[in-house]
DNA sequence: TGAGTAATCGCAATTGATTGCAATAACATG
DNA sequence: CATGTTATTGCAATCAATTGCGATTACTCA
């Protein structure tokens, strides 16, 4: 768990406050692997600290994705979040039709960003990168229209 | 405007109803040379029918998105629609600084599809694409971060 | 042309996410 | 350790977007 640390050291360093909200959102997200929806984690949360809001896991999350601690996915249309990959960043395929998230090494961007960078000037956020489209298992299963989760 | 009488015949075909909602939503968009805001869309629309209703302009903007008659590009936070370019598809590079939407033809994008199409058999939804990122005028300006419009 | 039917609309309620504000609590300083 | 300052929280209100549902209306076919 040095992640762990290394995020709390990263707060006092630009002088943010350790509050207990703040240090269960971050166990919670260490302790997971994957990505979590915004919900997942406030529910675990609210077992750790009973009168712990929305809003301020909304904000913690916030806070933390600006500190670069946690990464922001967009998985279908609700937000997830994971610790950031710091040690080898990785972006995502996410599919429309089944919602699965892959993973996509950086080296298949390195390009793209080097051209919009020398046509254009233009410096794109690629860190926390994401693209949907059809994965292949669903492109074979003959695709259904994508269907909401809910 | 041989786009709008395309657009509506799209409709017809797909077996979909005319409705003067429909039409009127259509015929804002397609007065418009760039990308409109919801909102936009929808105060133009209560002044040709003072009955429209919120919930029918998002609807029936999915539905032409749905139909490839319009494009979504998310800007900040907030959804916009165009009319779909049909010859010449382009993307968007958005500025996180200042909101600015730049055009990007497809051109750029083929590459990257090529690659993730040969090494994971993944497709990329990529005819709606919008990268954000700095633009080059914002970098100069030395960057003040993100501030949100409201 | 008129009746039947299913798509669509308007309204209200709901959802995920954000924000204003007064109360609270983390940290610095003495 | 006590006190003051200010960030942060909890709550409620709000926002953009979506959805359920009964009423309406565009279209089909006799």
């Amino acid at each position: 768990m040095i992640k762990h640390e290394q995020a709390i050291e990263t707060l006092r360093l630009k002088g943010h406050r350790l509050t207990p909200q703040r240090l269960i959102v971050l166990s919670i997200i260490a302790s997971s692997d994957g990505h979590m929806g915004v919900d997942e984690v406030f529910q675990a949360a609210k077992k750790a600290y009973p009168y712990m809001d929305i809003a301020t896991v909304y904000r913690t999350l916030h806070l933390f994705k600006d500190l670069g601690v946690v990464t922001e996915v967009a998985i279908g249309d609700r937000l997830h979040f994971e610790l950031t990959d710091l040690d080898g960043h990785h972006h995502h395929m996410v599919c429309r039709a089944c919602n699965g998230a892959f993973n996509l090494s950086p080296h298949y961007l390195a390009e793209f960003r080097d051209t919009l960078n020398k046509e254009f000037g233009f410096e794109p956020d690629l860190e926390h990168f994401a693209v949907t489209g059809v994965c292949i298992d669903c492109q074979r299963s003959e695709f259904k229209p994508k269907e909401k989760q809910k």
